[in-house]
DNA sequence: AAGGCGGGGTC
DNA sequence: GACCCAGCCTT
């Protein structure tokens, strides 16, 4: 049994650095700041994912005063499409909170950095040993896998009892030295060796102590989550169209798309016309275009778009309280947008490209 | 403790 | 279609 930290952690670094991953974007030129960024797009996001956003991102914001000082919009703009739009959010509310609270230092004390909104314990303990080389376990999805098999630890790790269990693991085996290559190591192992389906358990430091290997139990663990049937919701969608614009309005600032742009909505077809006047719009055409469905991690919304094509130039509208805006469709501006809403965006420029 | 929050990739 | 992914926040 590898039961000293020391002996765990000098296998896992001596397979580091062999194999492990050291040209990643935001291990190049390592600063708090890059590797905060990094990891909050890597928050339930794959790294193949993140790549050309991170790369993105930072070209538009290579600091943290130029995200603490840019309009939210821009920054939503540029995680359109990464989904969990909050991470944005939270991420800009930080930015300004270190500029403001930490005279635009990133901080170094890890209760300070949890304090931060969209910064966890394992994100905070990320943060802090790759870019600052301090001693902090981390927990992530690929460290609860690790871990998990190799103490076969019981249970789904959403549940206190199994992740107390983790954490404890996780801080007992995390050396003193080397901190940052351990952590990245542990992400590593999990993303290429230790993985989900198929671990290539052949070529693992640790596999002659696995657990789970010993009884051949690897995808037993970490356990899974008792999943329930997700529900499905409908939404008719009004795609207002006057030329070559369309009507959308900025969502508000928390819960589903926070922030972010979108289409009015109603959810029965007797209230289009209601909701159209209230608009501000007449002396339209209604067409219903094809239906489809978005899937979110918690239900399903089946989304029945339907077009008003104005024949004469829209009024004011009476919704006062609404950020309006007429999307122009041939030179976007630079809003964040739910997946949705880009992919009807599209279809409206397909659907002038063909009539043209 | 449980639920909310996305979009893309994989099998 | 089901499941998963470098989690965190609110209730």
């Amino acid at each position: 049994m590898l039961h000293t930290q020391a002996a765990f952690a000098d296998r896992i670094l001596a397979w580091f650095d062999q194999h492990g991953r050291k040209d990643l974007p935001w291990q190049q030129h390592k600063t708090p700041y890059s590797v905060w960024v990094s990891e909050i797009m890597l928050q339930q996001t794959q790294v193949s994912t993140v790549i050309p956003f991170y790369q993105r991102f930072m070209a538009r914001f290579p600091d943290v005063l130029s995200l603490a000082n840019a309009p939210q919009d821009e920054v939503l703009h540029h995680w359109t499409g990464l989904g969990y739009y909050a991470r944005a959010r939270n991420l800009q509310k930080a930015a300004q909170q270190i500029r403001d609270n930490h005279k635009g230092q990133f901080p170094t004390d890890l209760h300070q950095v949890m304090a931060l909104p969209g910064i966890g314990r394992s994100t905070a303990g990320a943060i802090l040993s790759l870019a600052c080389g301090q001693s902090h376990a981390i927990l992530d999805g690929n460290v609860k896998r690790v871990l998990g098999r190799f103490a076969a630890i019981e249970g789904w790790p959403g549940e206190k009892k199994v992740e107390t269990q983790m954490w404890q693991l996780a801080e007992r085996l995390t050396p003193l030295s080397r901190t940052g290559d351990y952590t990245q190591a542990m992400m590593d192992m999990g993303a290429t060796l230790c993985t989900r389906t198929k671990p290539k358990c052949h070529a693992c430091p640790i596999s002659d102590d696995c657990q789970a290997k010993e009884l051949g139990r690897q995808s037993e663990f970490p356990g899974k989550k008792v999943r329930k049937a997700i529900p499905t919701r409908h939404t008719i969608m009004l795609l207002p169209k006057w030329q070559n614009q369309v009507l959308v309005y900025k969502r508000p600032p928390a819960g589903l798309w926070g922030g972010l742009w979108g289409f009015f909505e109603v959810s029965q077809e007797s209230q289009i016309a209601g909701r159209a006047i209230e608009l501000g719009l007449q002396d339209f055409t209604l067409t219903e275009l094809a239906g489809f469905r978005h899937t979110f991690s918690h239900f399903h919304l089946d989304i029945r778009p339907v077009l008003l094509e104005l024949h004469s130039a829209p009024q004011a509208s009476s919704v006062q309280e609404q950020e309006l805006l007429w999307y122009q469709l041939d030179h976007p501006a630079n809003i964040g947008l739910a997946a949705p809403t880009k992919t009807l965006f599209s279809t409206l420029r397909q659907i002038d490209t063909s009539a043209a």
